[in-house]
RNA sequence: GGCCCGGUAGCUCAGCUGGAUAGAGCAAUAGCCUUCUAAGCUAUGGGUCAGGGGUUCGAAUCCCUUCCGGGUCACCA
């Protein structure tokens, strides 16, 4: 039981011994008692007056009292309007010290039963990623960690939108252009290298557009029109047919995208169980709409398309196959969100996609309902905001400064040099100091992107070299590896002895409290889909400790006992950033 | 236009299931390295929490409304 809800029940209880009131847990409101008040935990009594029938002032005094004697734990207590001030004895926090020292699965939650799938990244194979998918990736990695941590079993996958229109575009572009090229002939990443030759398609289509007698005054009306564009229509019908040549240009392709993509995996550190691609999912669905249709929840239009109804849920009448009976996007993640559950049985199904398909997911999940299918009310969008440059959305014709690949090397670059101006690599091989430039690096980029609420669009300047200094990546880093310097100087095999009986001064009680809230941390992140809670809450930690850093020593305290303590207290803080630092994706170097 | 989301310090963000005098970082200014890593610590200045109304003992937080910004309303994905 946590020491909130212990704290409930014991209010509770003597509400009723005292006032003959019979209240319940979540009518006492307790919060972590404000910096500039004496005490750890505060209760705020103006709720509960009415079941006191006496003033705020002597309902806290009461309070307060019984609680010091009922608990055991509470040191001392003040009353300052209607807040009531418990401190806790220093023994209960030396206690949990123990208890979380001796407990090196501190952090994990106990496990749960029910089985999450998480989609993310979903990217399209004719173009390279940029930040959007960046902040995407990060998300969807570190809530799987967090949820891993929050106990739930989870299964990562990918989805690719191998196929269409776009890919096509780039195809046309490569056989007209390319004289046999490829990424190795040329020097240039695969998914880039594709990249390209959607761009050079789109460069192509312009200047026929210019030429075009007639042109409908409408941009995209007027593209379908030129020849390059009728061409891609023709390679996309082809592609459908199953042409031979076709198809192999088009594996051809987008195997070089996987490779180019799986280096920017590899590199930003985010994996998948499983891989699904649109191209093996674009055909089902039928079976799922006709499934609709037998139950009557779904209807056919006269035309023959089939929709469904969702005005009575606020939305709108909503199309999900055509009258030619194939697929449209809803049809497709229809058919692959029932295909998962075949596959994995999952009770919850979260969905990392920006908030531009809002409306989708609230069309997909009540269209599943309609089904019938139980556990679609499992499914969770993970909605998250666009990432704009100061100017607005990012756009990729204002060239280059939104490539995920273009923002991570000029990171490591930024991290390198920061390094060197340092001097914080003396002792380092090479390859130790690349090392530390990746760590570095990425940590900043990621700390970055995750520190800030999902749902939230967020504003990044490219303009602006990424911040090493204040609520960043590297200060965590940096704060882990000055504890790591400690800890080598007491040795790595000592044996730490948590003391009894000492008085902790004002930054140990902090520290130890920070500490022991990282498991409320990972819970709320949990539940809230959040990771700026755990990115919030490390940073917090980590401050917490330079102060203590600053203001005591560690290795030269005033006598055993209080070393004891300190080493302890650093070792915790130490792994207590390393595993939160681990739920974003982020690591810890050893020194920098 | 209908629906959805946002607006907190010059900038980037916390705080939002109502609680004390609204917090951090960056930027600015002023200090702190004979002592465990100064990517650190300390201090100062900086606010009509978009505007207005309401509910409440108490509102940045909840409700209504206006303004501003974005998204969406495809047989695209």
């Amino acid at each position: 039981m946590t020491l909130e809800q212990q704290l409930k029940q014991a209010t509770v209880a003597i509400f009723k011994e005292q006032f003959g009131a019979d209240i319940t847990p979540d009518t006492v409101t307790i919060n972590i008692t404000k910096k500039e008040h004496e005490g750890d935990y505060t209760i705020v009594v103006f709720p509960l007056i009415k079941f006191s029938k006496q003033g705020p002032e002597q309902t806290a005094e009461a309070l307060g009292n019984a609680l010091k004697e009922k608990t055991g734990f509470i040191g001392s207590y003040n009353v300052i309007k209607g807040f009531l001030n418990l401190s806790l004895t220093d023994g209960y926090w030396l206690n949990r010290l123990q208890d979380i020292s001796d407990n090196a699965q501190f952090g994990q939650l106990p496990l749960q039963t029910e089985k999450v799938v998480l989609e993310y990244c979903g990217p399209n194979t004719n173009k390279p990623l940029h930040i959007g998918h960046v902040r995407n990736m990060l998300l969807g990695f570190s809530m799987s960690e967090i949820l891993k941590a929050a106990g739930y079993p989870v299964t990562k996958v990918n989805i690719y939108n191998d196929r269409g229109i776009a890919i096509c575009q780039s195809m046309v572009a490569y056989r007209h252009f390319a004289n046999g090229a490829t990424p190795q002939s040329s020097g240039i990443k695969g998914d880039h290298f594709v990249g390209d030759w959607y761009v050079k398609f789109n460069q192509v289509a312009k200047e026929q557009m210019a030429e075009l007698q007639n042109a409908p005054e409408d941009k995209d009306e007027a593209k379908k029109l030129t020849p390059i564009f009728k061409e891609a229509q023709e390679t996309l019908l082809k592609w459908e047919a199953g042409d031979a040549e076709t198809i192999a240009l088009w594996e051809q392709m987008n195997a070089w995208v996987y490779e180019g993509f799986q280096q920017t995996f590899d590199m930003i550190g985010v994996d998948f169980q499983k891989d699904y691609y649109e191209s093996q999912t674009y055909k089902m669905g039928k079976e799922i709409v006709d499934e609709g249709l037998q139950k009557g929840v779904f209807y056919q239009r006269k035309d023959g398309a089939i929709a469904v109804d969702l005005t009575a849920d606020g939305l709108d009448e909503k199309v999900l196959l055509r009258p030619d009976g194939t697929s449209i996007y809803i049809t497709q993640d229809l058919a692959t969100a029932e295909l998962r559950h075949e596959e994995f049985n999952m009770d919850k199904m979260i969905y990392v996609v920006a908030n531009e398909q809002d409306y989708h997911f609230k069309v997909l999940k009540l269209a599943l309902q309609k089904l019938g299918k139980e556990w679609a009310k499992g499914i969770y969008h993970l909605s998250y905001g666009l990432v704009e440059s100061p100017t607005g959305r990012f756009k990729s014709r204002e060239g280059k400064t939104a490539d995920a690949d273009d923002l991570i090397a000029e990171v490591l670059r930024i991290a390198e040099e920061r390094t060197k101006e340092l001097g914080k690599i003396e002792g380092f091989t090479e390859a130790q100091a690349q090392e530390l430039y990746k760590t570095i690096g990425m940590g900043a980029l990621k700390y970055l992107i995750l520190r800030v609420n999902p749902y939230k669009k967020m504003i990044f300047n490219p303009e602006e070299s990424i911040d090493f200094q204040g609520q960043t990546g590297p200060f965590i880093q940096y704060t882990h590896a000055r504890i790591r310097a400690i800890m080598r100087k007491v040795g790595e095999n000592t044996a730490l002895t948590i003391p009894t009986g000492i008085n902790l001064v004002d930054v140990e009680r902090e520290l130890l409290k920070q500490i022991n809230e990282f498991e409320n941390v990972v819970r709320s992140s949990a539940a809230n889909y959040d990771p700026s809670e755990v990115a919030n809450y490390v940073y917090t930690l980590a401050k917490t400790y330079n102060k203590f850093y600053h203001d005591v020593s560690v290795l030269n305290a005033e006598n055993v006992k209080e070393k004891e303590l300190r080493v302890a207290l650093s070792n915790q803080t130490g792994l207590t950033i390393k595993k939160a630092m681990k739920l974003l994706g982020m690591d810890v170097p050893e020194r920098m």
